[in-house]
DNA sequence: TCCGCCAATGTAAACGTTTCAAACATTCAT
DNA sequence: ATGAATGTTTGAAACGTTTACATTGGCGGA
């Protein structure tokens, strides 16, 4: 009487068996209404609550998906997050989540966890999707998963992403279309991030393509907001830059202010754009240029995915979404520039 | 030997019994040394992976907590999430983490899923705290539960909270310190958070305490970033305001971006407050001036909170942690708006 | 030699579900 | 009346753990 109410007390209470209970709570239309009626009547007076552990124990499959990200602080997973807690609310599925910090032993342990707790399948967005131990223990375990953000080199891995290096490609170019010849891509570390490498290769790309020599690189720990000091030499030294392009959102905000805080105004005398299209980069001023992606589709269509190669479907498949460049006014003209004089006198 | 190894497998594997297994794993101390090496050695030969359902069902605590926010993608919830994730993982708690979308319909469904899942106790920021039947809920079924950022009328309910009155009331008089005496408060609306509420309570109490009778309210939906039409009329009408201030960081943020839209400039013509203290409020520009919680903070000492009424203590208890306003920019000082002259002279 | 003790291990009964096979009840054609 | 066919309901065996209790064997003390 004390404890919680099973299916064994509506059985009593109904004085009907255990496996018609379960059956009005799983088939409903396979028991005639009257019996349901009974039932759920006697439910309602013990005020029954399955408990889906014992579902899950008996069952193979636990109706759940395990979700990995980096970290909640960034926007653009906070709201993949959303995307695939939306899609899973509608199918009726668990999710588990959890973060790894951007440290890839955590990831390893994270999935462990998950794995202990009979996921279906998961949704990972890696700090490294090459030569990651946790995908290798996945494909041998044979547990469905599709990675998110990450491009994988291996085409035999489901993955759900925008093209990194063409959004970086692109957001450099917008600069170089305004005239900016010396530019500075602002990134997290690759260790923990191969997007933000392959941002990196495409930034490199708009630079080769366009004839320019001098590829800056300043990396930055995650979580970090401040770049006041690491941009220091690049925006106020003999050769300073007239562009930054980051590598996210979030730290294209922390370069505009870095920015503000030695003195120099975005983009009057440096043009800075991102990639990601969160949503603050459209309140903020200036208005930060983005190389935008569907974040929240893309969980949707992750989940989507996922339930696909739940039930079976094979030959998994890598899909990258379109990105677009956002109208912002963060990037501007060279010649606006009235810093420019004194550091092109060189 | 398809299916996945059982703590029986690793028992015939290792020659010894279930519950010796059993023991290697959760009293690893209780049982000598090479014992301990035969089972461990089956196990990573079996690739054995404890399956946390069968003993969820077994034991009478999960040791599972149970986390609804309203959203993920407003920040401070974000983080507020890390915290308690940091906290519960130290404790090798698991998080099952789900969002209302600020519906306080969708409230009581999810927290039924939590139940659902045995979990041994909750933290949640509700639409509402007061006359909630979630709340009547738990207390009836007498499930350890921690509100956090709810300040509830009752006593007997743990919560965790900043006094959200008196941030309002403190960033409202800080406003009113430079001389701002036409206000308005942008907040969230009311039936979807009693924050919301309690704040423009506090907002109030600075008018009334300043003398100041007229006490504008402007409610928009959660999730709008769109201010600009609604804050039309105040700002460009005959007696616009010189002041904004706002329930959220969020908000404000969208605030400034209505003023830009407006062509009016922060703090030149309007000043504009928050409450909450999101970290991207001290990289934009104007610097966000704000009643900053520390939330991360809160998070932490809710799941800590919840623990110690998990372990049975009794008497919950509220705790109001202290706010600070942080030393933006985005308030200045009334005569230094040059707009001003044209919408006094009414 | 025997007894008792203790440490190490084993046995078996839960925990709350789902589900297969079997039982039972009803209807209907023969 | 009998049997088949159909429609409901049930008994009981899992699912993978934990754990109270039973068993074993080795050893020191008498």
């Amino acid at each position: 009487m004390s404890s919680k109410p099973t299916m064994r007390d509506v059985a009593r209470k109904s004085g009907l068996s255990i496996a018609t209970v379960s059956r009005v709570i799983n088939f409903p239309g396979e028991v005639p209404a009257e019996t349901a009626e009974i039932v759920t009547a006697a439910m309602r007076y013990l005020n029954y609550r399955p408990n889906i552990n014992g579902r899950r124990l008996k069952m193979t499959h636990t109706r759940t998906v395990g979700v990995l990200v980096p970290t909640l602080a960034n926007p653009v997973f906070a709201t993949s997050v959303q995307g695939i807690e939306q899609e899973a609310n509608q199918e009726g599925l668990t999710v588990l989540l959890t973060s790894s910090n951007y440290d890839p032993e955590r990831e390893m342990g994270a999935v462990s966890a998950l794995l202990n707790n009979r996921v279906d399948g998961l949704i990972l967005t890696l700090a490294n999707a090459d030569n990651n131990p946790v995908v290798d223990l996945l494909l041998a375990e044979k547990i469905p998963f599709v990675l998110l953000f990450n491009q994988p080199e291996r085409a035999d891995i489901a993955a759900i992403s925008v093209d990194n290096a063409k959004s970086a490609f692109d957001i450099t170019n917008a600069m170089i279309a305004k005239g900016h010849r010396s530019l500075v891509m602002v990134a997290g570390q690759f260790e923990s991030s191969d997007r933000s490498r392959q941002r990196y290769d495409g930034f490199c790309r708009a630079l080769d393509q366009a004839g320019i020599e001098k590829k800056h690189l300043v990396q930055v720990r995650f979580g970090e907001t401040d770049l006041v000091e690491p941009l220091r030499d690049l925006l106020l030294g003999p050769d300073a830059v007239t562009g930054i392009v980051c590598s996210t959102d979030m730290l294209a905000i922390a370069a505009i202010s870095a920015c503000r805080a030695h003195g120099l105004s975005v983009p009057g005398d440096v043009s800075v754009g991102g990639i990601d299209g969160i949503s603050v980069g459209g309140l903020i001023t200036p208005k930060l240029c983005s190389a935008v992606q569907p974040t929240q589709e893309m969980g949707r269509q992750a989940l989507a995915f996922l339930r696909g190669l739940i039930k079976g479907q094979t030959n998994p498949q890598s899909l990258l979404l379109p990105h677009h460049l956002s109208d912002g006014d963060s990037i501007g003209s060279i010649r606006g520039s009235s810093r420019r004089r004194s550091s092109t006198r060189v």
